[in-house]
DNA sequence: TTTACTATCTATAACCC
DNA sequence: TGGGTTATAGATAGTAA
C-alpha cells in the first residue's frame, strides 16, 4: 500500500470566461494565453498551410503579433484584398510597406541586442518539428514598449531611413517560446529609447 | 461487476505536427482548429481585457477575421501604431478608413442576406456569459468567397460610396459559432458576386 | 515580474451519423 | 459534409520559487 502523497496543488480548475479583477493574475493569465493563442495559430499554419496572423495589445497596451508566413505578408494581403490593385492614386500600400519595413528592422535591433546578452538564435532553434521550408513565421513580442514608443520609434526610423541608435535601458528576457516561433519576448524599456539620431 | 463496454473509439490521438497531406482531412482540421483558436482569442479578451485580432486565409484563400473590439479597431491601432501621429501628408489612415468601412458594409450586407434565410441573432445569442458589454468584437468569416471576389467587390463598393446591389446564388450556413462571435460563417459563391452598380 | 509543477479542465483526432 | 460523440492529448489555474 503506497504512502498516500497530499496533493501538490488542486490542479486546474474551472473559470468562468469574464474579466480578471485581480491584476496580477490578469497578467499572468495573458501571458500564459498569449503563448498559447501563438502557440495555436502556429499549428494552424504548419498543419494546414493557412496563413495567418495573430495581433494583441496587452492590458498594459504592449503589442504582440504573430504571423506566418509573416506579420507583414498577412496584414498586406488583408489591406490588398480590400485595395484593388494598382488604384487608389497615391496608394497606401507602399506607405505601409515603409512602415512594416521600419517594424521589422525595429525587431532586428531588438534581436540584436537580445544576442548581446543570451544568444538568441531562436529562428534556428525552432526546427524540431519540420518547420524547416522557409522563413517560417515572425512572431514578434514588443514587450514593454508602449504604442507611442512604437510610434515614435517608427517615425523615427522612417526617417532616418535604416540608421538608428538605440539606448536600451534594460531587456528582458530573450527567446524562451516553446519552440518555434522567433519569439524574441524582449523588452524595450519606455524610457530606453532616450536618443536617437 | 460491470459489463465490459467496448470502446466507441480511440479517442483524440496523438499528432505530429506538420502538414497534412489528405486533402479533407486538412479541411476538417483548419474547420475546427480555426474555430478554437477564434475561441482562445475571445477568451483572452474577456479575461484580460486585451484588444487582439486574428486573420486567416484558409487553403482555399477564404478570409476569416476575428477582432476585439473590433478587426478595424485592432488593425487601425496596428497600423497607427506605426505611424505617425499627424504625419505622413496623405496619410493612409483615411484610405485604410474607408476600405475597412467598406469591409464592414460587406459583412453586414452579407449578415442581410442571413437573415432572409436563417435568422441571424448572432451577436445578441451570444451573451451566455457575460459578453454583454459593448458591442462585442466583430468575428468575420468570409467563406467561400476568394480574395479577388472581395477586392472587386471592395473596390466597387468604395466607388459605389455605400450603395450595392449583390447577386447571391449561394449562402452557405449561418451562425454556427459556439456562443460568442458574429460568426457569419456565410459563403458568398465567388459567382455570386455578378453585377453590381 | 517569469518559470515550474501538477491536477484538472478543455480541445480535438478519430469515429459515427 | 456538416454535426455529434468518445476518449485522450494538450492547455492552463492555482501555486510556489
Amino acid at each position: 500500500m503506497a504512502t498516500k502523497v497530499k496533493k501538490q496543488s488542486l490542479g486546474r480548475q474551472k473559470i468562468e470566461i469574464k474579466k480578471i479583477e485581480n491584476k496580477s493574475s490578469l497578467e499572468v493569465t495573458f501571458t500564459k494565453r498569449r503563448k498559447g493563442l501563438f502557440n495555436k495559430a502556429s499549428e494552424l499554419c504548419v498543419l494546414t498551410g493557412a496563413e495567418a496572423a495573430v495581433f494583441a495589445f496587452s492590458p498594459g497596451k504592449k503589442a504582440f503579433a504573430f504571423g506566418y508566413p509573416s506579420v507583414d505578408t498577412v496584414i498586406d494581403r488583408y489591406l490588398s484584398a480590400n485595395t484593388e490593385e494598382g488604384r487608389s492614386v497615391n496608394t497606401s500600400a507602399s506607405h505601409h510597406r515603409v512602415v512594416l519595413e521600419s517594424r521589422k528592422q525595429y525587431a532586428e535591433a531588438l534581436a540584436k541586442k537580445e544576442e548581446e546578452k543570451k544568444r538568441v538564435e531562436t529562428m534556428k532553434e525552432g526546427g524540431e518539428v519540420g518547420f524547416g521550408r522557409d522563413r517560417f513565421w515572425w512572431d514578434l513580442s514588443i514587450e514593454d514598449m508602449g504604442l507611442e514608443e512604437l510610434e515614435r520609434y517608427v517615425a523615427s526610423m522612417e526617417e532616418l531611413k535604416k540608421n538608428v541608435g538605440i539606448r536600451v535601458d534594460e531587456l528582458e528576457k530573450a527567446s524562451n517560446s516553446p519552440s518555434r516561433f522567433l519569439d524574441l519576448d524582449s523588452g524595450l524599456n519606455a524610457k530606453g529609447i532616450d536618443r536617437y539620431i
